[in-house]
DNA sequence: GCATTAACCACAG
DNA sequence: CTGTGGTTAATGC
């Protein structure tokens, strides 16, 4: 097993370039770069959770498997780091995390990352504030799930991929319609119907997972009146 | 009552 | 895996 070299990493997070080459050896001692193809799990609920993930290529979504179905917590995107909360929040992860395209990650040994958290107060700072950003997003996300109808769900997802993941008003869906519905909360059939009605009524171009949104002002609208 | 929303089932490409 | 039609239940005028 190779150690990593944190010190020459191109991809650090902004907590890791905090730090100073002390603190970058400690790192590098429990850290290990791994490579994720399509659908391949990073962190598994249920397992022993002895890691802290930071994403450093690549695309994730975040799941639970309830005891009735499946439910997507939320995508995330690299940079950033995964498993904060289910690995400091108890022994056994609480969530899934699944690589929806090839994905590069690199894995800290939790008591590394206990260790530099006690020695580096800017390090701390720049976890919690994502911590924090994390959470305030899951609060509005919760509420958006809870108050409005799944039109307005589905468009407020669409969205999300658009501007906050692929950045571009032309992509292809990194979710099939089954996992759409589970990210939105709703039927497959729903997620199919809406689809096509968001297609007729001209806001969005769709031809399997290739998507392009036509009308953006109008989905915007749609999304905020939920 | 009547309309709307959305889930569940079935079936066909 | 996806789209569609029929049916049904809940909810709100």
């Amino acid at each position: 097993m190779e150690y990593a070299s944190c010190s020459t990493c191109l991809l650090k997070s902004k907590a890791v370039k905090s730090l100073g080459e002390n603190e970058l050896h400690i790192l590098g001692q429990g850290c290990v770069q791994t490579v994720f193809k399509k659908g391949e799990t990073i962190i598994k609920q249920g397992a022993l959770s002895s890691n802290i993930i930071y994403l450093q290529t690549g695309l994730v979504k975040l799941m639970i498997d309830g005891s009735h179905r499946t439910q997507i917590l939320r995508m995330k995107k690299a940079p950033c780091y995964l498993g904060l909360p289910t690995t400091m929040g108890d022994k056994i992860n609480h969530y899934s995390a699944v690589a929806l395209k090839k994905t590069t990650a690199c894995f800290v040994d939790i008591n590394v990352f206990k260790e530099l958290l006690k020695i580096s107060p800017e390090f701390s700072y720049e976890i919690i504030v994502e911590l924090c950003k994390n959470e305030l997003e899951q609060f509005n996300r919760y509420v958006r799930l809870v108050q409005n109808q799944i039109y307005g769900r589905l468009a407020t997802n669409l969205l999300y991929f658009s501007n906050e993941i692929y950045l571009s008003d032309e992509f292809k869906l990194p979710l099939n319609r089954t996992e759409l519905a589970d990210l939105v909360c709703t039927s497959r059939e729903t997620i199919s119907r809406q689809l096509t009605e968001l297609a007729e009524e001209k806001i969005i171009d769709i031809d399997g997972k290739h998507l392009r949104i036509v009308n953006k002002s109008l989905l915007e609208e749609i999304s905020k009146k939920g």
